[in-house]
DNA sequence: GCGACAG
DNA sequence: ATCTTGTCGC
């Protein structure tokens, strides 16, 4: 376990925060073609918090990405940065999963975030934003479309629809288990979308969540129970 | 102006 | 995200 530090630069307003993505935004790198599926590592970070005791868990678990099995994992904790605001979760989520991708003893390869990436009001949702930062390839998988609309994908498994913000394609509803609520998808720095939903696809070969998301939320959740439960307390 | 709204 | 028991099913 390793100690999350906010950056001293970190936005105190919602004001702040704003003028940052906007600032970032044209670091993105989009539609880079990346190694396949299946391939190399891949990467799931998540968070969990107690906003009564302002402390906040991360874990990025590294897993083989033929395989699916853990090949390194890592906690960071830390004070609560920001408040949660529809838009503005990378000022929230972020410093304590930097700190806990920096202390990682390998590669992450492809990260997996919690939420979005361009499917974002200002296309620059967590997924991009830890891109843009880390330079890493990152793409995001929600569970839900915040404030985009969708069709509803075919039955079958590997079926997707276009998350749409009006005319404009930002990312896919796609099916990860038969007749089961699809996952959110959206390229986060690096990747295109069509790449976003293989990794996906072969992260999910069991449940509706990828194995990277699984992982690391239940790791978060336990180095949360251990920093509050006990008498650990970040500093 | 009011509600909705990733985690 | 988090508050929360048992229960149905693979």
């Amino acid at each position: 376990m390793t100690t999350a530090q906010t950056p001293a630069d970190w936005p105190a307003t919602e004001e702040e925060a704003r003028a940052i993505q906007d600032a970032l935004r044209a670091r993105v790198v989009l539609d880079e073609p990346g190694p396949p599926p299946g391939t190399g590592h891949v990467t799931g970070v998540d968070v969990a918090y107690d906003d009564e005791r302002d402390v906040v868990a991360a874990a990025a678990v590294v897993l083989d990405a033929a395989s699916l099995e853990v090949v390194a994992e890592i906690t960071a904790v830390g004070r609560i940065s920001f408040p949660y605001v529809p838009g503005l979760l990378a000022f929230r989520e972020l410093p304590t999963v930097m700190a806990a991708l920096d202390a990682l003893p390998c590669e992450p390869g492809l990260v997996v975030c919690d939420g979005y990436g361009l499917a974002h009001p200002r296309r620059f949702g967590l997924a991009s934003h830890l891109g843009v930062l880390t330079g890493l390839r990152t793409i995001g998988v929600a569970k839900n479309p915040f404030t985009f609309t969708h069709d509803e994908p075919a039955p079958p498994r590997g079926s997707s629809t276009p998350l749409r913000a009006g005319e404009e394609e930002v990312g896919r509803a796609l099916r990860t288990r038969a007749g089961v609520k699809p996952v959110f998808v959206s390229v986060g720095h690096r990747v295109t979308l069509d790449d976003a939903c293989a990794h996906t696809l072969a992260l999910t070969p069991r449940f509706r969540l990828p194995e990277t998301t699984r992982r690391a939320d239940a790791l978060c959740r336990r180095a949360l129970q251990e920093a509050t439960g006990t008498s650990a307390q970040p500093v």
